[in-house]
RNA sequence: GCGGGUGUAGCUCAAUGGCAGAGCUCCAGCCUUCCAAGCUGGUGGUGAGGGUUCGAUUCCCUUCACCCGCUCCA
């Protein structure tokens, strides 16, 4: 979003756009859409394609590989995979989605409010003859909040507190069998709480067309599994050598509770995660790397940079086993100001990831990682029993390679490309008025058109020598002819598609074989020999 | 999942318990030698289902979607 004679883009305007010229569309719109999908039309289909074409070749293909690069220990490789979506089940359970995924929550009549099962401690307590559970959400003023609780509900002064007995320790909500007397951590009343209720954030599926309970399957919530999966298959069918990212673009699903804000959170969306495998000793390093290298690709796309942050969280805010995490995060005019919302995350997962995929599902809470144990004393979820580690031919070394986690969200990045390409500014029209002009300003790497190509008036000629460029530039590029109407709608209409250059051939282009070529941002033509027009857009769009 | 708001043409918006309108867009044609508003003609609509009624886009119920606020967001 940009704002240009102080005129804010808004999101409805940006939505409005969307629809209307085909970048994007509400799934299943003649049946009333469908909560959490969306469609990319013709002109979104081309811009998110670019947009994943330009990280897989900036990440994977480009990659010099024999270089060191600024910032990095070491030179180091990149390649890909492209795995299935439906995993064995198990590989769910020992990635930790399974019990993080499903979450038992419980609701509140009474305040409106909704928490999660697990999350909701409490305490017995009576006084005046009454007695009830008095809860508070976990955390560290959960002890203070449950004595305010308790001295409302039984309507206490602060001068009678000792009148308040509590009985026993404070324990989680999920150790009550009935919610009767359990008052909600913002209750008035006692029993408000609604039984737990499970939340698949995993869509379920089954595998075969008799399948029961036991042939259920999920579709991945993440694409990074699939790399972990096929580690040691890569390493055993290539010559890479460790430091290497191994890359990988595709569908996720997740069961959002509340799909909102257009495309940004969707139950369907892409994903582009590197699975980068390192040295522990180097791991740190390679973490900052990573996390500096992912924002300036962002900035070499043409992002906004006062739009654009990096966020490093908190350490309160880390999974146990991260040393270090951020966010790469937008500034969405759909948030108020000075909200950010998350592009990608760059994530230190240390060797969680492959121990608990070879041992068997690691506890995160526990200081050396060690195999999460069930009731029984044996393993909760058990891992695959391979070998995750490896073995450095040249010192002979053998360790678990530490993991850096750069994981973008396909949707999310073109989203934020087209909020930040989308600018209301004002051009002259051809009796000098001044008429707003919508323009989406993309970088003409991920622009959908890349070249517009015009005969000035359809006659004389000029579509004859306008149709022969096109179909010249069509060979290598997205391209688009148009014929109809006056010149300057024409280009307002390519403005508004986010193309950045448009080719004009007019009475002086029928004797020289000259031609225009006008920038959608500056407004400016340039006249070369037509001859030389692929060259001329190629080397502005190969970025 | 809760509360509030909104659903009328591709877009922006009118109107009404009794034939649903406008502007823009789009299409066809005319005119046009560089930045959307010239001329002529044309396509096209009440989110879905049910109820009340002689008749519902309008009133009622249900449902779906979108927006705002909670909640959730590994």
């Amino acid at each position: 979003m940009k704002s240009i004679g102080g005129k804010m883009a808004n999101m409805e305007q940006i939505v409005s756009l969307c629809k209307r010229r085909g970048f994007l569309f509400q799934s299943s719109e003649i049946y009333g859409g469908l909560n959490g999908f969306w469609d990319y039309g013709p002109l979104g289909v081309e811009l998110k394609r670019n947009i994943k074409e330009a990280w897989w070749q900036d990440m994977v293909v480009r990659h010099d590989d024999l270089s060191q690069l600024p910032g990095t220990p070491s030179p180091y490789s990149m390649t890909g995979v492209d795995t299935t979506i439906i995993v064995h089940p198990q590989v769910w359970k020992c990635s930790g989605h399974y019990d993080l995924f499903h979450d038992f929550m419980v609701d509140c009549r009474d305040s409106k409010r909704r928490y999660r099962h697990d999350q909701i401690v409490g305490r017995w307590a009576d006084a005046k003859g009454k007695r009830a559970f008095v809860t508070a959400q976990a955390g560290d003023e959960a002890e203070q909040q449950m004595e305010r609780q308790a001295m409302k509900f039984f309507n206490l002064r602060a001068k009678n507190i000792e009148e308040l007995n509590w009985e026993g320790t404070t324990i989680c909500l999920t150790e009550i069998a009935s919610f009767e007397e359990v008052l909600g951590p913002e209750a008035k009343a006692l029993g408000t709480l609604t039984p737990p209720r499970e939340f698949n954030l995993m869509f379920k599926t089954t595998v075969g067309a008799l399948g029961g309970e036991e042939d259920a399957a999920f579709l991945r919530p993440e694409t990074a599994q699939g790399i972990f999966l096929n580690f040691k298959n890569v390493l055993d069918s290539t010559r890479f050598r460790l430091p290497l990212g191994i890359a990988q673009t595709g569908k996720s699903f997740r069961n959002e509770i509340t799909p909102r804000n257009f495309t940004f959170r969707s139950r369907e969306f892409e994903q582009m995660e590197i699975e980068f495998f390192c040295h522990p000793n180097e791991s740190a390093e390679w973490y900052r790397y990573w996390r500096d290298r992912r924002l300036s690709w962002y900035h070499e796309l043409g992002i906004s940079p006062e739009r654009l942050r990096l966020r490093e969280h908190h350490e309160d805010e880390l999974s146990h086993y991260s040393t270090g995490t951020a966010d790469i995060e937008y500034a969405f005019p759909f948030l108020a100001a000075g909200e950010y919302g998350e592009l990608e995350g760059i994530a230190h997962r240390g060797d969680f990831d492959l121990r608990s995929h070879s041992e068997g599902k690691l506890d995160e809470k526990r200081r050396p990682l060690e195999v999460e144990l069930g009731p029984d004393g044996k393993p909760k979820w058990r891992g695959s029993g391979k070998d995750l580690s490896y073995r450095d031919d040249l010192t002979n070394e053998k360790y678990i390679p530490h993991v850096i986690e750069p994981s973008a969200g396909a949707d999310r990045a073109t989203l934020a490309f087209i909020c930040d390409a989308y600018y209301e500014d004002e051009a002259p029209d051809d009796e000098g008025k001044m008429q707003t002009r919508t323009v989406l300003k993309f970088h003409p790497r991920i622009a959908p058109i890349k070249a517009a190509v015009f005969p000035l008036v359809k006659k004389d000629g000029m579509p004859e020598m306008a149709k022969e460029i096109y179909l010249e530039l069509k060979k290598r590029f997205n391209v688009f002819y148009d014929e109809k109407g006056a010149v300057g709608r024409r280009y307002r209409r390519q403005d508004e598609a986010g193309t950045p250059y448009c080719i004009t051939v007019d009475g002086q282009s029928l004797l020289d074989k000259t031609v225009t070529i006008r920038d959608r941002d500056s407004l400016e033509q340039v006249r070369l020999p037509a001859s030389e027009c692929l060259a001329w857009i190629s080397e502005r769009i190969l970025g």
